[in-house]
RNA sequence: GCACAGGUGGGUGAGUGGUUAAAGCCAACAGACUGUAAAUCUGUCCCUCCUAGCGAGGUACGAAGGUUCGAAUCCUUCCCUGUGCA
């Protein structure tokens, strides 16, 4: 068994699970934080293992485009080259052909697409993306799919699940052919120097091939499982009917989990909801489902508790850089001169070090001064409501819990 | 004292006879942000009024006068700032 999954708990439709990929043992349903550069901007990676992020996202497009594949691949794979031991899923660039697309051309056998650092042209096939993302070295690996624009009409709709389809089985076809290319273990990765401790205990982990077991042991990463795993993705816009083929198609490729995506593309957040809940039908139940590209707060718990298990979003840090603070009493901003003057810290409720140490009024300071600090601050508060909010809501699953705590969610007035 | 160069909206700084309540940038204020082309983007930013519009008045380019149909722009005097020379 080269990947695991198993469920925990469940209550409704929401459940709690274990994922074991080959660097990390995941509690899921988890949050999943966005480092599209291998870098999760503002955070270094120290303080995203203080935060208890068990997996954080990594970009094919980016990243192939700078520094490349073959360095990344040479210097360790993702790991290695960016110092994090825990789990990193890529995703295979899919969206990016759907948020560059001025500057791309699809076509049955890939897209053709411009670089947006330098203009210069380059070529991504469902093979082509594999063949990075192996290199690249993540743990879960993503299909290389066309995320459907909003809106979409019901034949543009099709076509483009239905070449998602295609473009899966090659994904899948090119990864199982490959996937012993992947770059861990070999000699030239570097052996850190560094140390660091585990969150509430003072042990260092030996090396970084090892991991820390949910029961406290150090484990040798390969033990977990030894290879990557490829994750499809199912499209079919805001039809359920397509959804549900697209589903059907997707899981008869077969893959160790599965991924929604075209979602929070523009549509309405009601029609998110409405497309998740429907495509959550037509997932394997004791499977990974991965929701993409969600949510605010109150979504990701509300994606939980419909039994979705892993999500990635840029939210938190984006807003984070741009002075939107998200807190148990709701969204802060904290650039407006209502806290210029307020000494209590961002939410009373966190137990954050941003929250544990600063004042409002300091971190609007340092917003409206513009000091990097602010973005720091900012995004290790957000990465930690989110963090937090997984935890809690994993912790009410085991329990039971599940209906209580979504419903002082959906209690919320809606804007 | 003399000679130059200047004085523009919160700041900086364009504009040197009419489409100028006055570009751009900054500051300030508000909003957006959902598999990251994002330390980004959008809006407001003299006052008053309304039927809220590329609406109507008022005030405004150091001060006061003047020329002109019309002046931030031209002229005169004064005030102030900088530089140089005594």
């Amino acid at each position: 068994m080269s990947f695991s999954f198993h469920l925990d708990a469940g209550s409704g439709n929401a459940r709690t699970g274990r994922l074991l990929t080959p660097h990390a043992e995941i509690e899921t349903p988890v949050f999943m934080p966005v480092g599209t550069a291998a870098s999760v901007k503002a955070v270094s990676q120290d303080i995203l293992e203080e935060l208890t992020a068990q997996i954080i996202l990594g970009n094919t497009y980016h990243l192939y485009l700078r520094p490349g594949v073959d360095i990344v691949r040479k210097v360790g794979g993702l790991h290695g080259f960016m110092s994090w031991r825990r789990a990193i899923l890529t995703d295979s660039g899919g969206f990016q052909v759907f948020s560059l697309n001025e500057l791309r051309k699809v076509t049955e056998e890939g897209v053709t697409f411009r670089s947006h650092l330098d203009g210069s042209s380059h070529f991504f096939s469902p093979e082509s993306a594999m063949e990075a993302q192996i290199g690249l070295g993540a743990d879960i690996i993503m299909a290389f799919d066309e995320c459907t624009e909003y809106p979409a009409d019901a034949a543009r709709a099709r076509a483009s699940m239905e070449m998602t389809a295609r473009w899966a089985a090659r994904s899948k076809k090119y990864f199982e052919e490959h996937k012993h290319e992947v770059p861990w273990g070999r000699s030239s990765v570097p052996s850190p120097q560094y140390s660091v401790p585990e969150r509430g205990d003072a042990a260092s982990l030996p090396s970084e091939n090892c991991v820390r077991t949910k029961s406290g042991t150090f484990v040798l990463s390969t033990q977990y499982c030894p290879a990557q795993s490829l994750f499809g993705i199912i499209q079919g816009g805001m039809d359920r009917a397509l959804r549900k083929e697209s589903a059907a198609r997707t899981i008869e490729i077969g893959f160790p989990g599965y991924a929604i995506g075209g979602l929070s593309v523009g549509e309405p957040r009601e029609l998110t909801r409405e497309i998740v809940e429907s495509t959550l039908e037509y997932l394997p139940k004791d499977q990974p489902r991965y929701l993409m590209g969600v949510g605010t707060p109150e979504e990701i718990v509300e994606y939980a508790s419909l039994g979705v298990d892993m999500m990635d979003c840029v939210l938190p840090t984006r807003a984070a850089r741009h002075g939107l603070l998200f807190t148990s009493e709701g969204k802060v901003s904290i650039k407006q001169a209502r806290y210029a003057q307020d000494p209590g810290p961002l939410d009373p409720n966190c137990s954050c070090r941003v929250c544990f140490r600063y004042s409002r009024a300091y971190l609007r300071h340092l917003y409206a001064s513009n000091e990097v600090l602010a973005q720091v601050l900012n995004t290790i508060h957000n990465l930690s409501f989110y963090l937090d909010t997984m935890r809690r809501v994993r912790h009410s699953i085991s329990l039971g819990e599940e209906s209580r705590f979504l419903s002082t969610v959906r209690s919320r007035p809606k804007p």
